[in-house]
RNA sequence: GGCGAUAUAGCCAAGUGGUAAGGCAUGGGCCUGCAAAGCCCUGAUCCCCGGUUCGAAUCCGGGUGUCGCCUCCA
């Protein structure tokens, strides 16, 4: 397995700490509104990288944490007039309820912040015996001048005029990089008691404490990929690999991971631009594994330009592999076939290579319909593609659906039982020779969406759209 | 201003030195009562300029465009 790794700027093999196992940490979501498209695309990567170790026989250990503390969750809270539980718990359910309909499973340890609230005073605690931190009037900060490790992750230097304009900073400082580990609070403000003063964990904070709560190796490094969207790279990566240097001599991870962003018109979706698309809207209007496929469609580093006409072009694509399925419908599924196995496996393997992936699903396809084309009775052979699609339903979290029921989604029962009731009188005038009215009862279904596909089995149909 | 990414056919998108994967669309064909689906055939010299090399989309230098990070952000 090679992978990009931010840090190092290149791609590298991935050398776990412990031989066939993988330590993974993902920064999760702030839960304090609703989970856009970015959100889902960052999810589907990591989750790929997941699923494809676990082919690779790893053993993975995947940690997401939530965001449950923080500033915009009490603005939130106030203005909603609710408790922080109330919440934080309604957006944390509902972001998992969305990632299941994207076909991403929950992580094996979902940590949130204020669960780890002791370790995170513990090792601020330590940071301020070894006089890393330090405290002013707003809270404890963290000394980034104390670790000369600092920037060694993102590589920025940071120029002090320009920060100053865009910032509004804290004079009590020592250094304008520094950030802040706790924040003291406000009477009306949710807070927990701490020696050096009730308030509430900076962002970074958490995710050091709860990687070294629930994963941690011991050794140069604590884990071995930490994970999460581009723009986390700096400073929250930053600042939380400073943290952790610093308390515990350690390394916070082998190798860094990012994904890239998704845009609407070229632009980063972003809460501040104001386009953010919904998931819960884009779950409204198309189907999960259809959205699935479409944001894992291409490489996860890459910038992903959401528009709806790239969409339904890709879900012509997974069309193709429903229709493939449709022909074995109803086999067993014998031995996988190493002829599409191994090239798969090699593409996913550099550093999650999915249009190459996908290409060889598309060859894969391509050979299985020539063939069927010629020896349609062959169910030894239909066996063995029903053993890839059952495969590739591992794998890539795709073509799970029964497929008749994926070509029929969005059509009720009552819709369905018309459609059924024009194909049997289209099929009584075909058998009489009565091309017309065929042809108009065709053209009926078709003004609806509706195609059909005369087979060997009888007629088809599908919704288009 | 600092740091970084990216620029490949009409569109999406792989490809880090040897004469450009794949998908969609287009046009033609097979199949079909006609279609649909499926199959076959059909297209780019890789933003511009210069350099290294026997040979570059791929390496180096210089431009130009787009996007991002440096502020909460996946």
């Amino acid at each position: 397995m090679v992978i990009y790794d931010s840090q190092q700027r290149k791609k590298v093999t991935f050398e776990p700490i412990k031989m066939g196992e993988a330590k993974i940490y993902v920064c999760g979501p702030t839960v304090y509104d609703d989970a856009h498209l970015g959100h889902a695309r960052s999810a589907l990567s990591f989750d790929l990288l997941r699923r494809v170790l676990k082919a690779l026989d790893f053993t993975v250990t995947f940690v997401k944490n939530f965001t449950d503390i923080d500033d915009k969750i009490i603005n939130k809270m106030q203005q909603e007039k609710k408790s922080l539980e109330e919440l934080t718990s309604f957006y944390i359910q509902r972001y998992k309820d969305e990632m299941h309909t994207l076909g991403i499973e929950d992580a094996d340890i979902e940590p949130k912040a204020t669960q780890s609230i002791d370790e995170m005073r513990n090792f601020i605690q330590v940071l301020l015996e070894k006089n890393i931190a330090y405290k002013t009037d707003d809270g404890i900060y963290f000394d980034t001048t104390k670790d000369p490790a600092y920037l060694s992750l993102s590589h920025m230097q940071i120029q002090k005029d320009l920060t100053q304009a865009r910032v509004q900073e804290n004079l009590q400082k020592r250094d304008f990089k520094d950030f802040a580990l706790w924040k003291f609070s406000k009477a009306d403000e949710p807070s927990y008691d701490a020696a050096f003063g009730v308030g509430r964990p900076g962002w970074h904070i958490e995710c050091s404490c709860m990687i070294e709560k629930h994963l941690k190796s011991e050794g140069a490094f604590q884990i071995d990929i930490h994970a999460g969207g581009a723009d986390l790279l700096f400073p929250h990566h930053e600042n939380e690999a400073a943290q952790t240097r610093c308390k515990s001599g350690q390394e916070l991870a082998k190798y860094w991971m990012h994904n890239g962003f998704v845009t609407i018109n070229g632009e980063k979706m972003s809460k501040s631009l104001g386009n953010s698309f919904f998931l819960k809207d884009a779950l409204f209007v198309y189907d999960g594994e259809i959205l699935r496929f479409y944001l894992l469609s291409s490489h996860y580093r890459a910038n992903f330009n959401f528009s709806e006409e790239d969409l339904l072009v890709s879900k012509k694509r997974l069309d193709k592999l429903y229709r493939l399925k449709k022909r074995v419908y109803g086999i067993a599924p014998s031995l996988l076939d190493d002829q599409f196995k191994k090239p798969m496996l090699e593409a996913l393997s550099d550093d999650l290579n999915i249009s190459k992936a996908l290409a060889h699903i598309d060859e894969m396809i391509m050979r299985a319909n020539e063939f069927l084309d010629a020896h349609p009775k062959d169910t030894e052979f239909k066996s063995i593609i029903r053993a890839n699609l059952a495969w590739l339903e591992q794998l890539l979290g795709i073509g799970l659906k029964d497929p008749f029921a994926y070509f029929q989604l969005g059509v009720d029962t009552a819709q369905k039982n018309e459609i059924e009731k024009l194909i049997k009188e289209r099929s009584e005038a075909k058998a009489q020779k009565d091309f017309a009215r065929a042809d108009s009862l065709r053209e009926t279904l078709t003004c609806k969406g509706i195609l059909l596909m005369d087979t060997p089995q009888g007629t088809q149909w599908e919704k288009s759209e």
